[in-house]
DNA sequence: GTGGTCTAGACCACT
DNA sequence: GTGGTCTAGACCACA
């Protein structure tokens, strides 16, 4: 059972918030290359979740390369950890990116960003 | 004429692009309170989107206080500038807030966020 | 000079204001049958509304049998006091029917409406 | 399928009647917290209207606090009654307090409109 | 001229 | 299936 916890509410989608986690249980090397994961029907009834949200995740981590879906065997976690830490920092980069954008579109400053960020990690 | 530019490719809805622009310059003193936006018309053809764009923009920022809409007469920056910055806190510390939940279910951790954003702003 | 206060906020329309409040002004007899009214021009500037608010409400009320618009020698109450009285009534009644309907609508008893009106006077 | 009619005469936009039926159901519990409501497609079909009055409906709903709409899930009522209480009111305020200012525009003294309002609920 | 509402329909994103 | 966004355009109400 896979230690992850979502929320509906923040506006992030399901499917995504499943990538997110899967990714990063691999790069905490709480998954481990050639693993199994849970199976789409485990994951969904796991989570309570739509199982399309659950199927979404799993196809969108296997075009990314970082599992594999072997049909009627299961699913596992790809083999190359490389990709993995250079996908891990390109969804990073781009969030970033993009927040950065919006941020200065508002008017904010770096400094107000940052600041805001830390104070936010205090909590 | 508005600095307003859009970027149709970066997925965030035309209305909000349209929104945080908006609220960046009034944050930044181009548009100062009581004054006059542009028609809706005007922004319409301006941004050559569809009118109805434009309506969802300006309708939702009187919703958050920041505008005013006078029928028959036009569209104004509110005079109430606390409101505004209260607006653009929040739709900032949203945004902050989906970023670090999804960088932390990456596995990224504090000093990893902060380092990527300081270096990207060194660009 | 009309005794006429405005309030452009309440989102009723300006013409309509003025427009009631001209049927007042005859009912509580500060206005005569026969008396002459602002010109357009003079109604406009007293009560710093654009010109054709004014067009509008004079044009209404020519329409409805309460003054009448001699070109070029100016407006006039009507001479017509029971049509008035008429009108006015049926104005109430009219408003009274669509707020009780739309009150019901939102699922209000007659007594909550009745209490509320009653509360709201108080103040 | 919700007991809901419009009326296209009245002046009211369709999308206000919509809302003001809606919270009357909920106040009148014919709507519970929690319970689905139809999909904006049904709404649509169901009113012979076009797809984007019914998202307006909802959506005002949802700035109000009414109901929550769930991205691939659905619209549902939402969980706090006290808020619903409250937009409700504001309505009913609202509406009363224009009705007022007009009736004493038109020289109607208190004791007259409580009188005409007692008189039409008898009929 | 201004904002406000509405239709008819397409395409996308999410579950 | 669901909600969310957008286009193209019409018509109305208000100043």
């Amino acid at each position: 059972m896979l230690p992850l916890q979502l929320n509906p509410r923040l506006g992030i989608p399901i499917y995504r918030q499943i990538m997110d986690a899967i990714r990063g249980l691999i790069a905490s090397e709480a998954l481990k290359p050639g693993e199994r994961l849970p199976s789409l029907r485990e994951l969904a009834t796991q989570l309570r979740i739509n199982p399309s949200s659950a199927v979404k995740a799993y196809s969108e981590l296997q075009h990314a390369g970082v599992i594999s879906l072997d049909h009627g065997r299961g699913t596992f976690v790809s083999e190359k950890p490389g990709l993995l830490a250079q996908s891990r920092k390109k969804v990073l980069d781009q969030d970033l990116r993009a927040l950065l954008l919006k941020a200065k579109n508002l008017g904010f400053s770096s400094k107000e960003i940052l600041r805001a960020l830390t104070e936010m990690e205090k909590e």
